[in-house]
DNA sequence: TTTAGTGTGTTGTTGTTGCAACAAATTTAC
DNA sequence: GTAAATTTGTTGCAACAACAACACACTAAA
């Protein structure tokens, strides 16, 4: 349990203290059963302890997109997420999740254990670091033509990396939905960033080079 | 100073203490200025007292995108968008700013202090809300045509209005900035909502006719 | 092993968008 | 109050991207 980027740097005791504390559920859901509820989804912070789940969104044309795939360690909650009626979470495999109540993470309880101060400060990290995330991918969204969102998502993959070169997270269909493009439009234009000699690519290995 | 979302529920002596303790600083910026150096960038979480500034980005090509608009209230630093060189916040009037060292965000000192397990909890609540504004303009950007984004963008401002009417935050340039698209494709495109009866505009006053 | 399903690669066509350029209206500065 | 700067509104044109349609490769299931 101590693995958990929530509880990071909390014994399994002390985390065992805080469950008990926080009135923590632990539920189990069957392959592709809902995870998310209206009621649960107004008030709990949750965190998939095994197996995996999918969060995803319908149109009002009734198309499913999958806006982000959510593994052990994976967190969820309308803190992270404005989930609305047309968004939910289902159960991609069999899946065990933890449900924390809202209220643990806002208020400090009258005991202030140092466990509590630590836990906050974590989700506190864990709030940044997706307020990066969903920067990262409005600064290759905000991108006007198909070839600078690739070369601008291409960069952040490469970014620090001594090696100009990846493996893609991703197949070239999901690709194409991260950067809300055409898939077909956007195959041409890799096709034309390599006539150009600007990526080589070898599967989903991709290597910039300039 | 206690009418600041980041220091909700804390009492005007408190804060005086705190800013104490924080070293807090306090700075003035002429318009036109800078306010976001990569040295204050990295360690700093910053508050506009008074004034307002625009946080920028200018791609390769010298285009222009306004991120966010800041006024009194508006935090910025990089637990809330990660400043790189490509982005800065600048003074569009005079403006004041307040800095405070993460350091006393993430931790807490010894005493332990009620108001500062507030202040937490209060940027806890803050950078929820940016998680919330991004999602929300991810939602916009990543509709695939201008019609789209626009449609998409003002459905978010009348979104629990009982009227489906709205005064538009921006100039129709900065609009343009906003959704990532050509200023005159966007302007066409507006005459193209109108001349088809779905919106109907009186300068900045939009009306939505579906 | 066959079949269904999904991912990849390609192309023609059509509608959309970015770009450039300009005039008119509005705002801001002096 | 006038000049300067910015915003708004327009248009033609060329480039681009979405769409549709298809063949092929690969994977998983029956």
């Amino acid at each position: 349990m101590d693995d958990l980027s929530m509880f990071k740097n909390i014994s399994n005791e002390e985390i065992e203290f805080m469950l008990k504390c926080f009135h923590a559920i632990r539920m189990t859901f069957k392959k592709e059963r809902t995870i998310i509820s209206s009621i649960i989804n107004s008030n709990y912070i949750g965190v998939i302890l095994s197996g995996t789940a999918h969060m995803v969104k319908y149109d009002y044309k009734g198309n499913r997109t999958i806006l982000e795939k959510l593994e052990r360690d994976s967190v969820f909650g309308n803190i992270f997420m404005s989930l609305g009626n047309d968004i939910s979470i289902t159960a991609s495999t069999d899946c065990e999740v933890l449900l924390i109540e809202y209220t643990h993470v806002y208020e400090q309880c009258r005991k202030n254990c140092r466990c509590h101060t630590i836990f906050t400060s974590n989700i506190l990290s864990l709030l940044s670091s997706k307020v990066s995330e969903l920067n990262d991918r409005l600064e290759v969204l905000s991108n006007r033509s198909i070839r600078d969102k690739l070369l601008s998502y291409f960069g952040l993959l490469v970014k620090g990396k001594s090696r100009r070169s990846f493996i893609l997270p991703f197949t070239y269909t999901e690709l194409a939905d991260y950067l809300s493009v055409d898939r077909s439009a956007m195959q041409r234009e890799l096709k034309n960033l390599k006539d150009e000699g600007f990526i080589t690519t070898n599967g989903k290995r991709i290597t910039l080079n300039y």
